[in-house]
DNA sequence: GAAAAGATGACAATCATATGACAGGCGTGC
DNA sequence: GCACGCCTGTCATATGATTGTCATCTTTTC
């Protein structure tokens, strides 16, 4: 899972400083900014997937920018989370008003900056829609994350769950290990070529007689999905 | 039976009042929005039991709010109601293809947008949120706010309960925490996605020997109801 | 038949989920 | 106002599934 970039806008060294730790530590990407025309900057830039942003800003305040992004295009999709200092409760409305996507009270803890972040990316962020995929009785539905052949459900592990989905919606092509370690395992990953092989194994397995002849081996290649031969 | 909550769009305070005050007069609850922004958030916070959406707004228009309404997975089942300027004939058409559910013309009397809210809010009305839903034994009754397992009564917490008739009425999904939270807790709580398994343990303790298997661990990414397998 | 490539079974480390316990919050009844 | 019990969210720990690797066996190729 690819982490989310965080733009953290604020004056003060010691508060960027100190939320950058916390965001770090929840596997956030990070990138600062001190003051407003860097913020904005960076977000043209970086595209970063939320923006935190200080209220209360020397120069251009922090409101200021918020409606700045939320007017440009290229800015307008990313949420904002304003910060502000306590007991200023008609900032709230202001800050909604100019677009902000939620609002945070200082001082907060770490774990609450976290999960509104998180809130706040989950619903910027709608899954996408997948559909099931149906070969010969095998059937795969993501929107139910189950595997049937012909009707009955199959014992699948996640990774092979990922392979098969992999094929499937890539068939009648053959993939090498090396391929399909990019493809199912992610990019940067280092495990052996060889551990392809017992996943595969895993996965005929899984498949049963009915459907394992799907999973076919190209000698001196790799491995293909295939409803011929 | 608990009153029904209606969202209302509209930009003019003086219509948005108008409104609030015949629907609360017929007991609904209400909750307002200006714009487009703001009613999006609104309606993914609140899950209104019906929105009320003015076509003619500045920025994002109402149509566009309600496509994007219905397109989105989170709010695709919320019935719209358009609210929009006389003699405007062909927009009707127009707003029923974005998915409005019902097209009142202004002006209209506080009777006939409350009747015309009702029928709506009747048609649209799923399975399991008034009428009761039973699988395998299993019955969850919301009239009676009561789970029976065939015959005999369970005890259950108010949040399993909530989580149960959301399994119930959106079976063979699977479902992550963070949906789960979504959808059963409220988009705007911030609790630990680990909370989840210790209230699907609680739930299944509660279902008993009997119907546990319902709720099914997908490993790698949350749960879901399922009376196979 | 020997070499090369793939299949297979076993295994230990790691990771995700299940479980039990606990403390604070909230409402109820006294 | 206060004690009580229920509900919640969180944590530490237990349990069990999954993963990557290796050694070994089988098949294919020439």
């Amino acid at each position: 899972m690819s982490s989310k970039t965080v733009l953290i806008v604020d004056d003060e060294d010691a508060i960027r400083e100190m939320i950058a730790v916390a965001l770090e530590m929840a596997d956030y990407r990070v990138i600062e900014a001190e003051d407003a025309q860097t913020a904005h900057a960076m977000a043209l830039d970086h595209k970063p997937d939320l923006i935190l942003l200080d209220w209360m800003m020397p120069g251009t305040s922090g409101i200021e920018l918020a409606r700045r992004l939320k007017r440009e295009e290229a800015t307008a999709e990313m949420p904002i989370i304003l910060l502000t200092a306590k007991g200023e409760e008609d900032n709230k409305v202001q800050g909604l008003e100019a677009g902000a996507d939620d609002y945070i009270t200082k001082p907060f803890s770490p774990r609450e900056l976290v999960a509104r972040l998180k809130a706040v990316l989950r619903r910027a962020t709608p899954p996408g829609i997948e559909e099931a995929v149906e070969v010969d009785g095998l059937r795969l539905d993501p929107t139910s994350h189950r595997v049937t052949s012909n009707g009955g459900a199959l014992e699948i592990g996640p990774t092979e769950y990922r392979l098969l989905q992999f094929f499937m919606t890539h068939q009648e092509r053959a993939y090498t290990r090396s391929q399909l370690l990019d493809q199912v395992w992610g990019g940067n990953v280092y495990v052996e070529e060889r551990t392809v092989d017992v996943h595969i194994r895993r996965l005929r397995k899984s498949l049963g007689e009915a459907h394992q002849h799907l999973i076919q081996t190209v000698r001196g290649t790799g491995y293909r999905f295939s409803t011929r031969e």
